[in-house]
DNA sequence: GCCGTTTTCGGCCCGACTGTTTTCAGTCG
């Protein structure tokens, strides 16, 4: 009788979402490379996406009866994520890794050098690395090539040079804090008639490549003139009649595009994006026997040109209600607005508290009372006060005599701010063990208990899954703080068995925080996922100063890309309200 | 390699910019 194929056991290191996707990221890449269709490229690309953002382990699931269906994987290419999934292994993979040097794919990175240039320079000069391009372009060996001249060579030193520099995204935060000035001396441009930020930025994705601008002007040389003379221009990467690009020195790159008023609708959906939102909208215009690009939409029987002043218009004429940028990531939006059934998304303005602030009884940098004054001068309701437990040592987490101590400062506080309400919280740590850090019947005594995971990152994920699940088990428990551990660009999530821990919030009623420091943690993603089985959600600022305490409205960015509606953040709610949700 | 109430085969979004090109390929977003 034959026997079932091996399985790694549990514990055992398997493949994550992001390792699945860099292999068939990889793999595209190769592809590309050996000269293959475009489109096979195109849909290992597609599904290496469709993975990288799968809310469960697209591993595990491949290995239980019922894989998931990831949108644009066949049988070819679910075949091959099962074959990752159960060995850890992917014999096409090893095979093309056999034909194509690693050193190839990493000169992709270059900007200006594609897969076909990488082709003919290894064809023709041997050149296997960037290393070796380099030293070939310094020598001038690379302008006697079809189509390469000592300007290219000079192209592709520059190219060389800037690769470190693009290989971080810019963190949502920082981008807008670039942008704002940039766009005020912009707006000064004569002839602007309107200027705004496009592209991830307003899609307010966690992370920004390049900072996308649309400007609607008379005279766009003028405007580029603007540009071009700002302070701190590193050098112009392009300077076309429509668009220019630039970059600032230290910074990235800006690509500003202009286009007539009347134009301003398609130009901003283009611009706005993402890549498989516009395909998805370009495709159903041609259902309509329209070619849509930002220039507008063109009859391909009459060549006629119709312009879109406005987004709405574009939408319209797609039969579509006008979609909010923040779901533009071909992820159900287009169905959604085809059906009427958008989502109202959560507002700032709805959000009427913040679950989790700090103050110098702990880590933060102010008193109680003027994290408590800088949140109601915002227009909050109120703020939960969250320092420390005691075992997170670094933080000087607060004893229990502490605690009390506390509380008669925030009776004081509350007797001088009211009606603005500073209620009693704790940030709890989930210990190793997951064991909780106070006991029940001081935790009773907390107005909101938020708990978190900041030591024994390192465990499998069987026990990190224990501890969060001990945690939301716990009737005093409200909240589950920051519950990957991720800091965008610095520390990875944890792998948590995400489904259980979601399962066990949404039947406790334990929320789950999208917290809006630099962690953004929940992720839309697993924030989406977890409102789908009817988990409720905060957005907070994790403030440590009162500097910070605007961050929340990035928790509210995240939580509007994860589709949530204000009925669905419980801090929407008044202090009393929320209170009760929570006892 | 995927996918279909117009298709199981023949399509697969669209245009700007650059460089070297006498009409276009490669790259990018």
């Amino acid at each position: 009788m034959p026997r079932p194929r091996s399985a790694p056991r549990s514990g055992e290191a398997v493949l994550s979402n992001s390792e699945l996707a860099r292999i068939f990221n990889e793999i595209a890449d190769m592809l590309e490379i050996l000269g293959e269709v475009v489109y096979k490229a195109v849909a290992y690309r597609r599904v290496a996406d469709a993975v990288e953002r799968w809310p469960e382990d697209v591993a595990a699931r491949y290995r239980s009866a019922e894989p998931p269906h990831i949108p644009g994987a066949g049988a070819a290419l679910s075949a091959k994520l099962a074959e990752l999934a159960e060995t850890g292994h992917l014999e096409y993979y090893e095979r093309l890794r056999a034909q194509v040097p690693a050193g190839l794919l990493d000169m992709l990175r270059i900007q200006g050098v594609g897969p076909r240039t990488v082709k003919q320079l290894h064809d023709e000069l041997g050149i296997a690395s960037v290393d070796e391009l380099r030293a070939a372009a310094e020598q001038g060996q690379l302008r006697g090539l079809k189509g390469l001249s000592s300007r290219t060579e000079e192209a592709i030193l520059e190219g060389i040079a800037r690769i470190d520099r693009r290989s971080t995204r810019l963190l949502l935060h920082d981008a807008d804090e670039m942008v704002g000035g940039l766009l005020a001396r912009l707006r000064e441009a004569p002839g602007v008639r309107r200027i705004e930020t496009a592209g991830s930025l307003r899609r307010r994705a966690a992370t920004i490549g390049d900072l996308d601008l649309l400007a609607a002007v008379d005279d766009p040389g003028r405007l580029f003139e603007r540009l071009n003379a700002l302070t701190g221009v590193d050098r112009v990467l392009l300077a076309g009649t429509d668009k220019t690009s630039i970059t600032l020195d230290e910074g990235p790159q800006i690509d500003l595009m202009v286009c007539p008023p009347s134009a301003w609708g398609t130009h901003l959906v283009h611009l706005t994006g993402s890549a498989a939102h516009n395909v998805a909208l370009r495709g159903r215009a041609l259902d309509r026997g329209l070619s849509l690009s930002e220039k507008g939409f063109k009859e391909i029987e009459t060549g006629k040109l119709l312009l879109a002043a406005e987004e709405e218009e574009v939408y319209a004429r797609l039969d579509l209600a006008w979609i909010p940028p923040e779901l533009r990531e071909d992820d159900g939006e287009i169905q959604a607005a085809e059906a009427g059934e958008l989502p109202e998304l959560v507002r700032l303005d709805e959000v009427r508290g913040d679950t989790h602030v700090h103050s110098d009884w702990t880590d933060g940098v102010d008193s109680i009372e003027v994290m408590a004054r800088a949140a109601r001068d915002l227009g909050r309701a109120y703020m939960v006060l969250t320092d420390h437990s005691p075992s997170l040592g670094i933080a000087r987490g607060l004893s229990p005599d502490r605690v009390e101590e506390q509380g008669a400062e925030i009776a004081r506080v509350n007797s001088l701010l009211g009606p603005f309400r500073v209620l009693h919280g704790t940030e709890l740590e989930i210990r190793a063990d997951a064991t909780l850090d106070y006991p029940d019947e001081l935790l009773a005594r907390f107005d909101v208990v938020i708990a978190s995971i900041h030591t024994g990152r390192g465990q499998p994920s069987d026990q990190l899954t224990r501890r969060a699940l001990a945690a939301a088990e716990n009737p005093h428990v409200d909240i589950l703080a920051h519950p990957t551990g991720r800091i965008v660009n610095r520390r990875d999530p944890l792998g948590l068995d995400w489904p259980r821990v979601f399962e066990a919030a949404a039947r406790t009623g334990t929320l789950l925080e999208m917290n809006g420091s630099p962690r953004l943690d929940l992720d839309e993603h697993l924030a989406r996922a977890a409102a789908r089985v009817g988990a409720r959600l905060v957005v907070a600022s994790d403030a440590h100063r009162t500097e910070e305490l605007p961050q929340l409205a990035y928790g509210v960015s995240m939580a509007r890309r994860a589709w949530l509606t204000a009925d669905q953040v419980a801090n929407t709610r008044g202090a009393a309200d929320l209170m009760k949700l929570v006892e």
